[in-house]
DNA sequence: TATTGTTATACTCTATAACTATA
DNA sequence: TATAGTTATAGAGTATAACAATA
């Protein structure tokens, strides 16, 4: 698992970082959640299927950005803890509309708690700035690239307008 | 492979954007490296073996973090390109000691530069000073959770003696 | 007995391909 | 024909267990 190693050369790589940064992080997580019987994927999960909006599978599938056929699974591990349950959706009935039960949504929120305390207590060894700056670089970075303009042929030869996408 | 998905609820959670920063980051120092016929893994072990002082497999397993029968492999694979070469350690015949060819070494340190480059490009989009916070509090968060003063022996017989490596 | 390198094996995670039912 | 869910399967990646050589 790749468990904490000396740095050495490796401490001043952003991929050692990152990579060393997310495990303990993982690791963090899953103990605080461990008594929940959850784990941090499944509470992903979790969260996606609480939206307003009651998803499909493959809707809380791309959410998550997982493959479809992983998504069953995920699904019936949580199905099998009476966590959500499909049902098949009569609008288009080749979709399994996904709902959280009402034990998934009072787990949800006790865990949401864990989680919440879990990267708190993660965090707290950095500077409130630090970790601040922390949280904003890692959107900045976990996001996509950014569209950029891409100069439309035939249009807009000269100047781009700069207007920034979403 | 998870790759990128919509944000959403995902975007607040420390381990979503741990993982997916993680990710991007893998996949852009792999796009980096590979005309080179590296991948980053590749490229930390050539690394830990570049010290000044020779390893065994062993030794360079621990600094890698990894277990000393995946090492096994990771050192087939540089043999196999004659980028490092195994040699019988004379003073303990049980050790091999690994060392970079001169092919290793040159192919090392263009790929050192590509790869500073490739982090260079990725942080980017961030504010110099953000970036550095980022680096700082990564570093900080990779780290082994700080050894804590620690109390005097004879005190605090219980609670547990995290598990210790090997 | 303990350690190093090696091999064989197993386990986890996830994707791809093929199948079924719907559309 | 195309899409959603499912299943079977395969591929990374990595760890554990057992074994031989050496200490």
């Amino acid at each position: 698992m790749t468990s904490d190693a000396s740095p050495g050369v490796l401490s001043a790589r952003l991929g050692y970082l990152l990579k060393h940064a997310q495990l303990r992080y993982a690791r963090a997580s899953a103990r605080a959640l461990e008594p929940l019987g959850l784990d941090g994927r499944d509470l992903a999960v979790l969260a996606v299927l609480a939206a307003d909006v009651p998803l499909s599978q493959q809707e809380a599938a791309d959410l998550l950005g997982v493959d479809r056929s992983t998504m069953v699974s995920l699904v019936d591990s949580l199905e099998a803890r009476t966590l959500a349950r499909r049902r098949r959706s009569p609008a288009d009935r080749r979709k399994n509309i996904v709902q959280l039960t009402e034990r998934g949504r009072t787990l949800l929120r006790r865990a949401e708690r864990v989680r919440e305390d879990a990267e708190r207590r993660f965090l707290a060894p950095l500077p409130a700035a630090e970790a601040d700056a922390l949280l904003r670089a890692l959107r900045t970075l976990a996001a996509d690239p950014e569209p950029e303009p891409e100069a439309d042929p035939g249009a807009d030869p000269g100047s781009g307008s700069g207007s920034r996408g979403r």
